[in-house]
Formats: structure tokens, C-alpha cells, sequence
DNA sequence: CGGGTCGCTATACGCGCGTATAGTCGCTTG
DNA sequence: CAAGCGACTATACGCGCGTATAGCGACCCG
């Protein structure tokens, strides 16, 4: 049992036709976006009748809030347990409960297109805790970051979300299925290659800086 | 009729109905993706009547792959240039350059999402042109890449493509329109900082890597 | 034991969509 | 000048959607 939350546990009840339906309603939203995903589906997926979503939660934006409801609740439950049970910057915790929330992860992916403000409240936050990340402009003397942590915080926060939300592409890229056991290693190793070496050197930033400030001048004159 | 107050002063040819359809379509998918787009609006938009729309498209689905079509061709344009005034990892053109082709940048971002085959194509090429980037896993001897090239182009690629598809988030962190003038550039400067600067060292990567196998446990080092 | 609530289904309504068709206007052409 | 033809519009059809409402059986409670 890993029940450390241990806040109202909903576990016992989650067999009830309420839940089932709002599960559903998780997965399809996940998949087709809220505007595609349609209440008969989620009806058809849960095993029960279309009536009953409405009967339950009133209308479809109604139950889009009670997702976002419950998928807010299930991170906090995980955030408070890696604060728990991690130190400050251990990346090990975080590698290993990736899985944990996958299905909760594709859905604030969608949910952050289809304009959920839980989504997006969920994105402020991360940006915030991406933040002490970043390294720090006047860390080192030479080529340090011009630009302030706060930026590059939410640069990287929805670089990382891409990688989900385009995960149909990144997994042909990768010949296998990133959502697939071997593909998310492989995407766990790559990323963590990604962030441990820089992509440019600090002259050819310095350089492009420079062509930011003359735009449209193709070739030297 | 055709609205008089046609403000933007486009390209002499481009007046043609037939024309302003297809940018209208490509501004409409681009901002609300293709389902949500409708004929009738892009119609509007082109201050055209719906029928005119099937009339010379034939249906949404021909009308999405002309404006695949047209995209596709300015892309390649666009690269053609690219290769022709800039040498081998010019970035200050590419810097640039890169508001030139922002509204079609926006569509072909929806257009991955929304199951765009050229846009997949697209993506493939960028994979292609970014994985000549990626640090070699022989170039340095301690703390090299362990992953293949080309896993890490399609993820850097796609996590590119997460900053324009999240730009409403990113714009709200950020304070300003990620759009606007200030916005892309601040954008852009905070880019090479984080392509220019590592953001863990290998040694955190490395005890990350050892996280993924032994779940649940370990702290760094 | 009987009325009320609750979980649930069946059916229907209105709307906006993509699509289809018939018709109008204006320019070209022999 | 008249016939033809392509650009363009008006109107309508069918469909699937979200939503609304009525009804039905099970269960609780006084």
C-alpha cells in the first residue's frame, strides 16, 4: 500500500458508474481533445447510457471540471510523495514514477490545447518549480545567460510537454512507440542526454544574438 | 461581394478568391485546428460564400491538403534560400529569418496535431536537419551521450515545436505575447541560452539513468 | 407498507456542421 | 449577337452533436 496521501481515498468507490464514466471521460479527452471526444463515446466506453453523464454531471464542461478535478488531485498526491520521499533535485525519483502518471500526464498534454484552466494553472506551477533549475545568469563569467531564469523556465517547461504531445511523430522518429516500455527509456535516456550537454557553444549563441538585431540581411553586404 | 475593406495589402496575384480561400483556411486551421475550423468561417474570413469553398476545393478534407500543399511549397522555398544564402550552421539567418514564416510555422504546428501528413513529413525532414546537431557519443570521452543521435534530434525537434504549440502558456508566463515583437525576441535570446548551457551536469544524469533502473529507491551519487 | 429519492435508460429537440444542387451573373468566343 | 462556361450564391438535406425530459426499477426510511 502507497497510500501516503491518504486525503479522502476514493479508492473504495471507484467502481461506482460515476467513476467509470469520469474515467473515461479522462481517456478520451486524453486522446481526441474535449471538443472531439463525445459524451456517447464516453458513455459507450464507461457501459453505460448517455443520460446518465448528464445525470451525474450536468453538462459536458461540467465534467471536464471534475476530470481536471480529480487529475489535479492525483498530481498533489504525487508531488506531496516526491517531496516526501525525494531530496531536493533528485532526478531518480522523478525518472522512476514517470509511468505512475502517464495516463493523468497525456491528459494535461491535451488538456493545455483545449484551454483547461486547471491545465494551465498546473503549467504555471511547473514553470515555477523549473525555475530554481535554470542556471543562474551570473553563474559563470563568460557566456553566462542573458535571458532571466523565469523565461527559460517556461521555455523548457513546454519543450518538455512537447515531447508528449507530439508523441504520434517523436515515436515514428524513434521506429517504436514512446508510450511503449522500451520507447520511454529510450526517451528517458535521450532526454537526460539532452539536458547534460549543450546543443551550441556560447559563441554561436552570442553570434545568433547578433543576427537577431539585423533581421531580413541574408548574406553580408 | 467581396468585402471592400480588404486592409492587408497582399502579393499582387494573391487576390484571387480561389486564393484568399486557402489563406483564410490556413489562418482558421491554424488557430482552431482543423475539426474545429469550420467552412462557413473560412469563408467569411475570405469574404466569400461557403458554397464558393466546395466549389473550388471540392471538399474540407481536398482543402486542407491544398493548403498542405501551399505550406509545403513555402517551406521548401523557404529552405532552398536558407541553403543558398547561409553556409553550414549560420544561425544568425536562421535567427533571422524566423518571423517571415510565422503564420505558416503556426499552422504546420497544428497541423501535426490535427494528423497532417505533410506536417508529418515536415517533421521527418526536421529530425533529419536537426540530428547533424547533436553531439557526437564519441565526440568527448567522459559524460558522452549514451543515446543515439537521432532519438535526440526527434526529441529536441519536437520539444522545439511544444514552445509554438503552448504559446498561449508560454506567453502567460512570460508576461508578454509570445507573438509580438518583444515576445520573439525575448523567445529567441532565451532559446540559445538554454541550447548553449547544459542544465544538469553528467554526473546527475548519470545517477538518473541508474533511477530508471532500480525504481523507487537511491539518491544521487 | 407506502412514498420519495436516486441511479439509470429511452427518446426527442434544436443546432451547426459538411455536403449537395440549382440557379444567377459576367466574361469570353466564334 | 448568342451560346457557352466558369465564378459565385442561395437554399436545402442529412447527420451527429449537446442537451432536455419523461419514465422505470431499487432501495431507504418513518
Amino acid at each position: 500500500m502507497t497510500t501516503a496521501g491518504g486525503s479522502d481515498a476514493v479508492d473504495v468507490e471507484d467502481l461506482t458508474a460515476r467513476a467509470r464514466i469520469r474515467d473515461a471521460a479522462l481517456r478520451h479527452f486524453a486522446e481526441d481533445g474535449f471538443e472531439r471526444a463525445t459524451i456517447r463515446a464516453i458513455a459507450r466506453t464507461a457501459g453505460v447510457s448517455p443520460g446518465l453523464v448528464r445525470h451525474h454531471f450536468g453538462s459536458k464542461e461540467a465534467l471536464r471540471a471534475a476530470v481536471d478535478d480529480h487529475v489535479l488531485r492525483m498530481v498533489r498526491r504525487f508531488n506531496d510523495e516526491a517531496l516526501a520521499s525525494g531530496r531536493h533535485g533528485n532526478l531518480s525519483f522523478a525518472a522512476a514514477a514517470r509511468p505512475a502518471l502517464r495516463p493523468v500526464q497525456r491528459y494535461l498534454l491535451r488538456a493545455l490545447l483545449d484551454g483547461s484552466k486547471a491545465a494551465a494553472k498546473l503549467f504555471d506551477e511547473m514553470v515555477e518549480m523549473a525555475e530554481p533549475w535554470m542556471p543562474q545568469p551570473d553563474e559563470t563569467t563568460d557566456g553566462a545567460p542573458v535571458s532571466d531564469r523565469r523565461t527559460r523556465a517556461a521555455l523548457i517547461t513546454a519543450m518538455a510537454a512537447g515531447v508528449g504531445l507530439l508523441h504520434e511523430h517523436v515515436s515514428r522518429a524513434l521506429g517504436v512507440d514512446m508510450f511503449s516500455d522500451e520507447g520511454d527509456r529510450r526517451v528517458a535516456v535521450a532526454m537526460l542526454d539532452i539536458y547534460s550537454h549543450a546543443l551550441i557553444t556560447t559563441d554561436m549563441a552570442a553570434s545568433a544574438r547578433a543576427g537577431l538585431d539585423r533581421p531580413g540581411t541574408e548574406s553580408p553586404r
